[in-house]
DNA sequence: ATGAAAGCGCTAACAA
DNA sequence: TTGTTAGCGCTTTCAT
């Protein structure tokens, strides 16, 4: 009856003192149809004097179902959580659960193997109901096991090999190809692409937009301008240092984060010269301090909050046996225009600003 | 035997094709002392064969344990995510819970009744062992209740009319007069204070050390000078406008949170005002967009990830029956002087930069 | 060293 | 409408 000096108050006990079965003060948890109304009322009336709540974990072994999504953040911790995309990613989660009154279930991975090790256990060991993914790689293995054996969960991000799988993401292809049409727009034919790791198919699709925007211009994709860097701004600075010392130089850049551009702009000023007038700057995620550099940055903002409501009430849905139509969702994006590019051109204005 | 399609391997179907028991193979699991070699080889072979994890819900009932931590965000859910100290604070945690093989459960409430509603519920449903409290308020009722009815919990902050409780928190007086003396040092007399609620401790603290500072210099505290703004840049921009058109105007601020700085410069910047030429600005938790503001903030930095490890790893001593010694830990922050007050005087000089 | 049996707190047939 | 009964998958005495 005691554990942590804290009384139990089981079903039971709400039994005996409303003078009923304990399957009738179930059916009155569940708001039963068939419980006259003043049972109801004497079982409730027993509840709230005992201060009782149900035991969930019994209720989950019963009904076979945790009532909970998890969450792994993979990369490494510390890059992870400084990610403003996650903390937006984990509002709309958050949201949603909360409103569905499921538990969100967090956990971080340091690598890869670490995360497809705990994504399993999770939901092998019946933690949760199903899983939330992010930053699908390419050939991702995890999804492909966790697809194997059918275990229900959602991808934020686009998932290849797999033809039937829950999904939503951004238009990272047309996205990034706006971006750099941008540019070219505005005369610039050397672009450089700070692009994260290529595991990421999000990087290989923004790459695929960098790739369009150029061919379309008549410009051949030089590899010399591509670097893959880490999602942080110390690895952007120094990749973006490589880029500025190249010759011809490049006269914008392309970076696949927000985050890599605090460590492009340093490594552009240092190298004494300004943006826009000599090197021309868009990034992707419009995060939170974007607006905030010097000059503010033009980047590609996604609904990354959208995007995470959208994950999370998808994958409560299959779990909750609806169908759910598309499978796979897009959501679209728009290129927000400030200072890091000089001079507007006009078919290129958005909304914003 | 079926559920979505997924098989479920228990433990007597390990037992069947080890040939021995379902409490020997229970045995194994927890690596009993007791069980031979040979036995143990067998039944784990049986485990890896049939794909076995242990049904954690199972497990918990009988244990009456989840093994898992709860954490809430209250305060808006808009506002709590996009401020840098949960991530950090958060990622403190989760370092601690994944090392101890714990589960952390996240929630959300839009208000502090919901928040009290959401922890009681985590705790009392026995979703979660213990509970991670952020922000604790002047008198705090839900830590009252959770402090009378013996539940495990930790408070990152400063519980106020509670002798016995675990927190980890920060020295927050010491911090907050250490940067107002930097701004009297600096020759300032007229301090302006943009705190936060009232109703969080650590606000009070930080008005306490503010107070300490400027009585130290022979100064009266005045009210006029003080506003209280929410966490954001919004709040801030506007108290920060109404007392820029204070006459005579205040020559500093200091302000209770790095994020409402950047409404704060705004406002200056709006008032064709330099800093710090014309008004000194000091921040607090040196948020990582700190450095990157115009000028580069002045603040106080907090050992955030350090409180959220101390917090997580206090209360799994604490459920753990471990004696935990002192119960209330203070870490230390430091003064980072970068440029936003000017000429940096030697006394005030930090390692940093 | 191992097995049998009881039961954690709850739900869900099946009766009545 | 309500009670009885049988478990969910696991751990843990108590036997052997």
């Amino acid at each position: 009856m005691e554990k942590d000096g804290i009384k139990m108050v089981t079903i039971k006990a709400v039994a005996r003192l409303a003078k009923v079965s304990p399957s009738t003060v179930s059916r009155v948890i569940a708001d039963h149809k068939s419980i006259s109304a003043e049972t109801k009322e004497r079982v409730r009336q027993a509840m709230a004097e005992l201060g009782y709540y149900p035991n969930y974990i019994a209720r989950s072994l019963i009904k076979r179902s945790s009532h909970a999504l998890g969450l792994i953040l993979s990369r490494s911790t510390e890059s992870a959580f400084s990610n403003p995309f996650f903390a937006e990613i984990l509002r709309g989660i958050s949201k949603v659960t909360q409103e569905h009154q499921y538990a969100l279930v967090l956990s971080t991975a340091e690598n890869y193997k670490d995360e497809a090790k705990q994504c399993l256990q999770m939901i092998m060991e019946r933690r949760v109901d199903g899983l939330i993914l992010l930053a699908p790689r390419v050939n991702d293995e995890l999804i492909l096991e966790l697809a194997a054996h059918k275990h229900p969960f959602v991808v934020v991000g686009r998932v290849n090999g797999l033809p039937q799988h829950y999904a939503v993401n951004n238009d990272n292809i047309q996205a990034s190809y706006s971006a750099v049409r941008h540019l070219l727009n505005l005369g610039h034919r050397r672009i450089a692409f700070l692009n994260g790791p290529a595991e990421y198919t999000f990087c290989q699709d923004r790459y695929q937009g960098y790739c369009m925007a150029l061919r379309e211009f008549g410009l051949e994709v030089d590899e010399r301008y591509i670097r893959y860097a880490q999602l942080d701004h110390k690895d952007a600075y120094k990749l973006g240092k490589e880029l500025l010392n190249l010759r011809p130089r490049p006269t914008a850049f392309f970076a696949v984060d927000d985050l890599m551009v605090i460590g492009l702009y340093r490594a552009i000023k240092e190298e004494r010269l300004n943006i826009p007038e000599d090197v021309a700057v868009v990034g992707f995620n419009d995060d939170s301090f974007a607006h905030l550099l010097d000059p503010p940055l033009t980047t590609v903002r996604i609904p990354i909050y959208e995007m995470g409501k959208a994950a999370a009430e998808t994958i409560i849905a299959v779990l909750d046996g609806k169908k759910v139509t598309p499978p796979q969702k897009i959501l679209s994006s728009e290129l927000v225009i400030r200072g890091s590019c000089g001079a507007k051109t006009p078919s290129q204005l958005t909304a914003e600003e």
